[in-house]
DNA sequence: GCCAACGTTGGC
DNA sequence: GCCAACGTTGGC
């Protein structure tokens, strides 16, 4: 059974129609520096989980289209780069510290703002609605993502 | 640019 | 292992 998820990009960095022109719809979920969603991705998430792409520091936040996760977890690359952002000088290939997932787009959607989310009753309980919420990876239970999928239908 | 929240670091 | 300082996130 799959399991439901948010990620949370920067449009700067890479928007849904980033994802729609890379190659296969597919990119590497990169940058990821927080043990919590490393974790997510390293333990629980599986090929095929379901992602809501969701667009965040930026004017209009919020989802902006249906993903799945298109790989199992593998060393993020960015981290053994020196001219990386990303480059974590702790990281050797032999130790890598930081992992990432391919995700693949399934269909850009209308943007569900983080204003209409927070209205909607039955997503009150979203882990990226919590106060103070930080994590770029965050669960969605199957009630939520069945409530989305009709926002967003 | 502000600032709340919270993860990470490092001295002890 | 505690905890204060610091850095980052991300909405506003």
């Amino acid at each position: 059974m799959p399991r439901h998820w948010l990620m949370k990009s920067e449009p700067g960095e890479c928007s849904i129609d980033d994802l729609a022109a890379a190659p296969q719809c597919t990119v590497p979920w990169v940058g990821v520096r927080n043990y919590q969603s490393r974790n997510a991705m390293r333990d629980l998430m599986a090929l095929g989980d379901d992602v809501l792409f969701y667009h965040s520091s930026c004017a209009e936040p919020g989802i902006a289209g249906l993903a799945c996760v298109a790989s199992p977890a593998y060393p993020d690359p960015t981290q053994f780069d020196p001219a990386s952002h990303y480059f974590d000088a702790k990281a050797t290939p032999l130790a890598p510290r930081w992992l990432l997932v391919d995700v693949r787009l399934v269909r850009k959607t209308r943007l569900l703002g983080l204003h209409s989310m927070r209205q909607t009753v039955a997503l009150a309980d979203m882990a990226v609605l919590r106060r103070g919420n930080r994590l770029s990876i965050t669960p969605v239970s199957a009630l939520q993502w069945q409530v989305l999928g009709g926002l967003l239908a």
